[in-house]
DNA sequence: TATGAATGAGCCTTCATTCAT
DNA sequence: TATGAATGAAGGCTCATTCAT
């Protein structure tokens, strides 16, 4: 990595968690500054503006949240395990795994309706969520680890949602209590497809 | 009505919209005194300052949102019925019943880290809402519709969550495709509980 | 007085000490609103605008002390008394007779650059306490207390301007240690005069 | 000194005599954008905000007249002399040395009851001042130029106090009449301790 | 006489961005 | 690549004043 692509990779892993916790809107090109020690004029070498270093925020934000996820996830085998593993995931959403939350309920929440660009990007990490779950889903039917009549992108859609709508539940909260009965529930939803 | 709580009223009316839609950092004094066609000056004859109208347009948005389900819901009679029209009242979030969306995902997600007064206030709301759910699978364990071992919490909470994380995955997908398949599965859920 | 007569007063009295502790400029309408518990429309219906009213409260202020200070030395009878006593009306600014301090040095200094009518007001009252110094001077010489020689004038000059230096010293000091020195000083330089 | 040196510099010496005309209070950062021709930005690049602006134009305006009478004074050579060097410095309160007057009057009388800050400014120069001419008279004695039963603390307060005074008087006067009675009675009361 | 809603200019400050060095 | 001075539009808010009631 040279140089340049250091620098911009360090401001993009200090302005992520401003963002991610501030909103896009809330968090002021000082707010960067300060948090990275650099001039106003270096930020502007790296991003042609605040937008686009913004968008990449967003990515490195939903990125951090996916390689996490995926390496907690590869150290279980079975179909099932990986399901389980993944609600043990976001068990906790007032100790997230990326500064601020679920990138994509933030991020998504704000932009819905003011930043195409933006939107657009979370959207294709709400459907890759999806696919990622209803594809383990899909290998555990072929390896017999599921019923064959399960319908896996139902369920990954629900257990998406269902998660999703715990982490808001829990950090308006201020505590997990709800997503402890949304992942012993969705544990026993998947456990009736075992074979 | 005097004329000044008229007037407050008619400025939390244009307001709730626009806060709802543009988020609270990103919605300006500005934008109200265009929306309203009133003067800087009389806005803050109204409101101490932007804060306190915030949180009004909070208020109204989800005043206004739990009122319009309220009158939805009293259409019907039975437990099962209300659940369903619970489900087909949220059908189409890219047509929502409250403009700018869901006010708990969207005033949740950006106060939840910045600011407290909102945060509570949202939560208060979420947890109305499971409540309200869970009474009606109460009166309907109650008066012989449902099984009574269903448990009334936990199904609120799981169908508030799905939907709430269905209405996220609409609005970035600018589609509801998925939220149809979250209302049939969760029917599905209800159905299996009918005696 | 009339019930306007006697609002008006009532204004007056409560805006002064804001106008002498704050300045003219310092002191907004609405301190004045708060202090008086007065609707804005009804401050303008006594006076026409807040200009007028600063005039009031200053002429307030300079008549509040002249009353006191007269009063005050009322209770003397030699001229040697009463210069005394007016020596000793001033000997603490840090608890001054009027709210805020000496309305001279307090809305002179203020208004000397800025405020021509104000600056004249002023300066009357800074002549005619001279002249009240000076003339019980002249008094005291007349009826034999003091030396024929002294100069009236020139002594009623260094007296009043030395008691203003005075009050600046010890008001931004929070102490009356000078005024103090002051005040024996010039006492000596009186009872130097004395036959 | 660096570009930004330069402009915090400059920017001071053209708010200065804003703020010791116009007061603290009532001068705005927009006049100091015209005096200055910068932008309202760039003001802010060099002052975190008005009040921190306002106490290096306390500091400047300050520090002006403190070297201009030092610099004045420093031309004789008899204690004497620089006493009376110090009456004539401040003979004409309407043609200042710094615009707008003295500032420990200025800045002293409108910060008293409103800021602290400025008015510990203000008393710290205030009682240099009174040390610097006591410490003329001290010399002096210790040279055998002045009686040494002299009070040089009692006559640097009076003396000072007197000019303060003198230059209020003045001020709203619009004529130094009275300073030149206070210039002459001064220089008598310290020809009388001449040896 | 009294009220308080309404006004809009003006206040201090922050913002994203540009540019000479 | 990096700096930080400079910009000016825009932000939230306050102000003196007016006016219908």
């Amino acid at each position: 990595m040279s140089k340049g692509e250091e620098t911009k990779r360090f401001i993009i892993e200090k302005a992520a968690p401003l963002f991610n916790t501030k909103g896009i809107v809330g968090t002021a090109m000082s707010d960067i500054m300060e948090a990275t020690k650099l001039s106003k004029g270096s930020l502007y070498v790296h991003f042609e503006n605040k937008d686009i270093l913004a968008e990449s925020a967003v990515d490195y934000n939903m990125e951090k949240l996916s390689t996490q996820l995926f390496n907690n996830l590869s150290n279980f085998k079975t179909a099932k395990d990986k399901l389980y593993a993944y609600l043990d995931f976001f068990i906790d959403p007032t100790q997230p795994a990326v500064t601020g939350g679920c990138p994509m309920i933030n991020f998504g929440t704000e932009a819905d309706d003011t930043n195409e660009l933006i939107k657009n990007k979370v959207n294709k990490m709400v459907i890759k969520s999806q696919k990622f779950l209803s594809d383990i889903i899909k290998v555990g039917i072929d390896n017999g680890e599921f019923k064959p009549d399960w319908n896996p992108d139902d369920f990954a859609t629900m257990m998406f949602a269902m998660v999703e709508g715990g982490i808001l539940i829990c950090r308006v909260a201020g505590s997990n209590d709800k997503m402890k009965v949304i992942n012993v529930n969705l544990k026993k939803m998947i456990a009736v497809q075992i074979l």
